[in-house]
DNA sequence: CCGTATCCATTCCGATACTG
DNA sequence: CAGTATCGGAATGGATACGG
């Protein structure tokens, strides 16, 4: 039935993670979720996906437990499509991506989306990884390990 | 050429930047990048994938700067892939992907693989997100704006 | 060992038309 | 407005064979 490779059942949780958002697309309608769509023509105004593709998406997200499918706020018969725990975590996947982005395909100046704390209207701390003592992390400072020691 | 619908002309970060890794494929090289790998073969053997489509996503990465391409270490005649320091700045969003995918898709005790930090060999701490002033945000604390204002 | 070249089946996407 | 149904074309991905 899907041909593209699945990840679902591999040992590394990016690989997981990867396979449960499904693609790009997918990736694009939680971030519009984050900045508040929740209407299927919100969604696709915003991405212009092919109505058919983001019925799928959709579908997929909510299957996922990333969306959850709640009537809509307004009293009509359609539905909204809300972030759940599980996709609100998402969070820092979409500010990481968001940070690289800005960092390094955007000339200074050049008009952008900005997210930034809604209080003091600013950006947003640059993401940082740290180590379990609190001390701050490179790459390099990291090492992949199989859990449980083989 | 691309049928793909690109985003690389987006006023979105975070599209661009999907844009700019290409596909899942391409994020799991980068992946093994940061675990290590460093060959060809390593990354084939890792991926599981055909080597048409590795040799196609290897050239990509190299050409949007996120890997480099040099002389095998070894002395033979190939080629080693690294992370620049534009891959590099991709930790944050791998690492995001990672703590996701540990804490939705693994039953506790079941086997994966696992960043620590090399130094204690724990595990790191989670990703937050901070305001400019340091205070910890959530989604809901947060909204898009365009830059420049409107 | 590291790729390149070719081939083919699959599927994915976008457009369009249609329904409630 | 919110979807569903269908269709054709493009292109991707995987297998395989080949070459440096």
């Amino acid at each position: 039935m899907v041909s593209r490779t699945r990840f679902d059942d591999s040992d590394c949780p990016v690989a997981r993670s990867v396979d449960a958002i499904g693609d790009w697309w997918s990736l694009l309608i939680v971030r519009d979720a984050f900045d508040g769509s929740r209407r299927f023509g919100e969604f696709q105004r915003s991405l212009g996906v092919a109505k058919n593709i983001l019925t799928t998406r959709l579908r997929a997200l909510v299957a996922g437990g990333v969306l959850a499918s709640v009537p809509a706020s307004d009293g009509s018969a359609y539905r909204e499509y809300v972030l759940t725990p599980k996709g609100e975590a998402l969070f820092p996947v979409i500010v990481a991506l968001r940070q690289w982005g800005e960092q390094h395909f955007f000339t200074p100046g050049e008009p952008h989306s900005e997210l930034v704390d809604r209080r003091a209207g600013h950006p947003l701390r640059p993401l940082e990884v740290h180590a379990e003592d609190g001390r701050r992390v490179t790459p390099g400072d990291t090492t992949v390990r199989k859990v449980p020691e083989e």
